[in-house]
RNA sequence: GGGCGCGUAGCUCAGCGGGAGAGCGCUCGCCUCACACGCGAGAAGUCGCUGGUUCGAACCCAGCCGCGCCCA
């Protein structure tokens, strides 16, 4: 016998442990069935579960297991990323615990430390996905840092670079002065911020007290300005085209030059150039060929290329300096307060700072060609489609994405420099050595390019790297391209369009066919969850307090498109509530002998009630799977809980009572089994949402069964099983109850007193109907009787209209005939207004003449439903009235 | 500045061309033999504003107001 209620602290690892034990979440390659393939997005080895994780695996599982069900070979592709920055900052931040840096362990033993470091906790993620229910084939977890992995991003890299879609270039890139990395433009925010604008007078040479007001607000860039610019068209300043101003501090002269750059409506429309620490001066620099000083160094400090007061000072003590030194210059004109967008590094969280070098790119504008015409032609599609905008936007208006990242922790770059700076780009060392030789025709020393790649760039081989890739695998073969990649939209850049570059370029057809995009979990305020505002809501102390199927329902129920979560604690525990009734229902149908039958056949029922359930039952199926193929989960989540709770629950195991404690032991048998079998038919389709739970009651309601109800199989039922006839019989029966109950707590009847209950004017189905189930309608609605009106209708009696018949109610006791009367009428006025308004529709020549003949009918038919229940209404309100 | 999205019941949100819905909360009544994590009944909304298209608009279009996100 089934507990009380569910407990799924109690279930949850028992089941976990089960399914992993026999081997059902591995793919079977050399099944015969059709495979179905996800790439999980690979979690940081650094991370633990976070709500973001909590939906975005959730939802992959409910695909997943949704399609094993359905009989297809599924492949779930687990693994986790190195992210290498994030990581290399949490190793570091240990070894400052003890006085360590990474310098002073040198490369090799640092990066030991770090393999060291995944070793110990680079699993947390990975039983916290377990404690999810994350059902991926971990038999094939693969790792950004695996030898076979490795080996992929050195192919691409030696691949694309002979290609010339990666080279190196001095450029400006974003410089991370905390952690002494460039990153990508990605991993910039740009964040609003007061800050001030100095508006600085340099001279110009050879003009007594002439000067050029220029606006910045970053003085101490100043030191390597090369340059004031000002519109070519702008008249205030044509004079000074072509002359030399003279840098205050610094006392370098230089040009004045016309650019469309200058705004002539923004600040003075003078502005001056520092194209080594600016992307725009940059561009300008280019085109004026303009001298590029660089004077910071990598710490934001101002190197020897600043006057040498200046050298070792940070940044922001060189800003103070340099106005301070203006002022007494007397080249201060004005200072104002600026609001501006600077740039942050996302890890460090300190201002970035362009600073021009040498580093790595790749040739995304190439490679985004394609990759935007694979979505155009729809190849990829986009759900919501919405995305692909967003997708287009950015892919058209690509950067060469910088690679290379001064740290240690990662894929070290295959290249290999010569004595003279030749670069060597090799699959391994003794290539490049080879390489080498036959360049300068001897051996030489060779130095291994420092850095390592972009993390990003080793996950956009994700799709194809994980299975075999370069290799052709079987599995390559089979599982490529994927079927659909599911991820938040924060990532679209980062990864999606990175994997899809890659993927039509290296081998030629997409990684998958469908981005399914979903929300970013907030909370119940609409604030993004983090750290620092300390709203997270973590889904593990979730699942502790409501159990994982609650959380994983919850998250399903509110996974609509386009639309962010606001996720309510109050939402986890309805639908924990939601487990209960479900395990209380098939407590029920224990308890009342309702076993599965092997062979049951659902289009065999007598009963009407059996026959209407099974109805329901394939409505809800079909509702719940195309809503699967739409990936609208609120909607599949949503018709299952209506139809257990609303439909299952509250009137369906209502009405089989009767039958089950009654004698008629053919329609208790067929009963039992349809209980079962409507059970059964829930317990398949809410696995893929609830799969602790439903294999829990798999389990216990059936010791019989011979597999884990994750690896049986179910397909929607027949159509054809649907019966309209008990549609409408029950349906009928459903809202004679409810009317009953209605009136009841209306008219402060005791819920323990029975009543007698009249039908008048029943046409013969309403009769037959009532009949037919008085039993059931006299339990629900606490009758003492129910039978046909005859005679007279006694007096003070409640009348209620249902369809061509009035159901009256002997409540002489209680009823209070002027009330009754008011409540009569005023039904009676609802109605007249709602006659009126059917017939200006139907009066209206327009409506006639264009609506559609259906929608017409309709509307003649609700109206004149509407009129026979008025005239019913009348004639109880005149039968009160000769009272 | 450019782009995207959102304003529907107290709260969170479905619905997106022909009858205003759900969950939570609230009110009233019930320990009714599966379930008080429950049962029954109810109250509650000029569907942001203004105009347009249409026989018909919460739904389509335009403008405005408010809010959010992304990109410069």
């Amino acid at each position: 016998m089934l507990d009380k209620t569910y407990r799924p602290a109690e279930v949850e690892e028992k089941i976990y442990a089960l399914w992993e034990r026999s081997g059902a979440f591995a793919a079977d390659s050399a099944s015969g069935a059709a495979p179905y393939c996800i790439m999980m997005p690979p979690p940081n080895v650094t991370g633990s579960l976070h709500m973001g994780h909590a939906l975005t695996f959730t939802l992959q599982d409910i695909l997943v297991r949704y399609h094993r069900l359905r009989g297809l070979d599924v492949l779930w592709q687990p693994g986790c990323d190195h992210a290498g920055i994030a990581t290399q900052m949490v190793v570091e931040r240990r070894l400052e615990e003890q006085d360590l840096t990474r310098h002073s362990l040198g490369r090799e033993k640092f990066i030991e430390r770090v393999w060291q470091w995944k070793a110990e906790s680079g699993d947390t993620i990975t039983r916290q996905l377990r404690r999810l229910g994350a059902s991926p084939d971990w038999s094939r977890e693969r790792f950004t840092m695996d030898e076979g992995l490795s080996a992929a991003v050195r192919k691409v890299f030696v691949d694309l670079f002979r290609q010339g879609l990666i080279y190196k270039d001095k450029r400006l890139v974003n410089w991370d002065p905390k952690l002494h990395t460039a990153i990508s433009d990605l991993e910039v925010e740009q964040r609003e911020v007061t800050g001030k604008m100095w508006y600085f007078k340099y001279p110009v040479e050879g003009r007594e007290r002439q000067y050029l007001t220029v606006a910045t607000t970053r003085p101490e860039t100043m030191l390597g300005d090369t340059a004031v610019a000002v519109h070519p068209d702008d008249g205030r300043y044509k004079g000074l085209v072509g002359e030399t101003c003279v840098l205050p501090i610094v006392d370098r002269p230089i040009p004045v030059i016309a650019d469309d750059y200058a705004d002539p409506e923004k600040g003075t429309g003078a502005v001056k150039i520092t194209p080594g620490h600016d992307f725009n001066d940059f561009e300008v620099g280019r085109r004026h060929g303009l001298e590029m000083i660089n004077v910071l160094d990598g710490d934001a400090r101002l190197n020897d290329n600043a006057p040498e007061r200046y050298r070792g000072l940070g940044r922001y003590e060189a800003r103070e300096k340099v106005v301070a030194e203006m002022e007494s210059l007397g080249l201060v004109e004005r200072v104002e307060e600026n609001l501006m967008t600077l740039p942050y590094g996302d890890r460090s969280g300190v201002v970035i700072e362009p600073w021009l070098m040498d580093q790595w790119f790749v040739d995304a504008k190439t490679l985004a060609q394609p990759a935007i015409e694979a979505v155009e032609k729809g190849d990829i599609r986009f759900v919501p489609e919405a995305w692909a905008k967003t997708y287009f936007e950015w892919m058209r208006n690509i950067q060469p994405w910088c690679i290379s990242r001064q740290i240690w922790w990662g894929h070290q770059i295959p290249a290999w420099y010569g004595p003279d700076g030749e670069v060597f780009v090799e699959f391994t060392e003794a290539d490049a050595h080879a390489a080498a030789e036959k360049h300068y025709g001897r051996t030489v020393e060779l130095r291994r390019d420092e850095d390592v790649l972009d993390t990003w760039f080793s996950s956009a081989l994700w799709p194809f790297s994980t299975l075999g890739w370069p290799g052709e695998t079987p599995e390559l073969a089979r599982y490529y391209p994927t079927d659909v990649l599911v991820t938040g939209f924060d990532i679209i850049f980062f990864w999606v369009a990175r994997m899809i570059m890659m993927g039509l370029h290296l081998l030629g057809r997409v990684p998958f066919r469908t981005v399914y995009i979903h929300a970013l979990v907030r909370d119940v305020q609409g604030q993004k969850m983090s750290k620092s505002k300390g709203n997270i809501i973590d889904p593990l102390v979730l699942i502790d307090s409501y159990g994982t199927d609650a959380l994983r329902f919850t998250l399903a129920a509110l996974a609509v498109q386009g639309r962010d979560i606001r996720l309510a604690e109050s939402r986890v525990e309805g639908y924990r509530n939601f487990a209960t009734k479900l395990w209380n229902a098939a407590r029920f149908c224990q308890m009342n002998g309702c076993r599965p039958e092997a062979g049951f056949d659902p289009a065999s029922c007598r009963q009407t009630v059996n026959r209407w359930i099974v109805g329901h039952v394939v409505k809800t199926a079909g509702r719940m799977v195309r809503a699967m193929e739409a990936y609208k989960f609120n909607e599949a989540a949503g018709a299952l809980y209506h139809f257990t709770w609303g439909t299952f629950c509250d009137w369906y195991l209502e009405f089989t009572k009767p039958v089950l404690q009654g004698g008629d032991e053919a329609a208790k048998a067929e009963t039992q089994a349809t209980a079962a079998w409507v059970l059964d038919q829930l317990l398949h389709m809410l696995h893929p949402f609830m799969p602790y739970i439903t294999e829990e009651l798999w389990r216990q309601t059936d010791a019989g069964r011979a597999g884990m109800l994750m690896s049986s199989s179910w397909s929607a039922p027949d159509a054809a099983l649907v019966d309209t006839g008990a549609e409408a019989e029950m349906d009928w029966v459903v809202r004679l109850i409810s009317e009953v109950r209605s009136v009841r707590s209306e008219m402060r009847v005791p819920p323990g007193a029975k009543i007698p209950l009249l039908l008048k004017d029943a046409g013969d189905a309403a009769r037959a109907r009532l009949a037919a189930h008085g039993d059931l309608i006299r339990g629900l609605a606490r009758l003492s009787a129910a039978g046909p009106a005859d005679g007279d209708v006694p007096r003070g009696a409640v009348q209620i209209v249902l369809d061509e018949a009035t159901v009256i109610l002997p409540l002489a006791d209680v009823i209070d005939v002027a009330k009754e009367k008011t409540r009569l009428e005023r039904e009676m006025a609802r109605l007249d207004g709602e006659i009126a308004k059917f017939d200006r529709k139907l009066a209206n020549d327009g409506f006639l003449r264009k609506a559609p003949a259906e929608v017409i009918a309709e509307q003649r038919q609700r109206r004149a439903d509407a009129a026979q229940a008025r005239a019913r209404l009348d004639q109880a309100h005149q039968r009160l009235a000769a009272l």
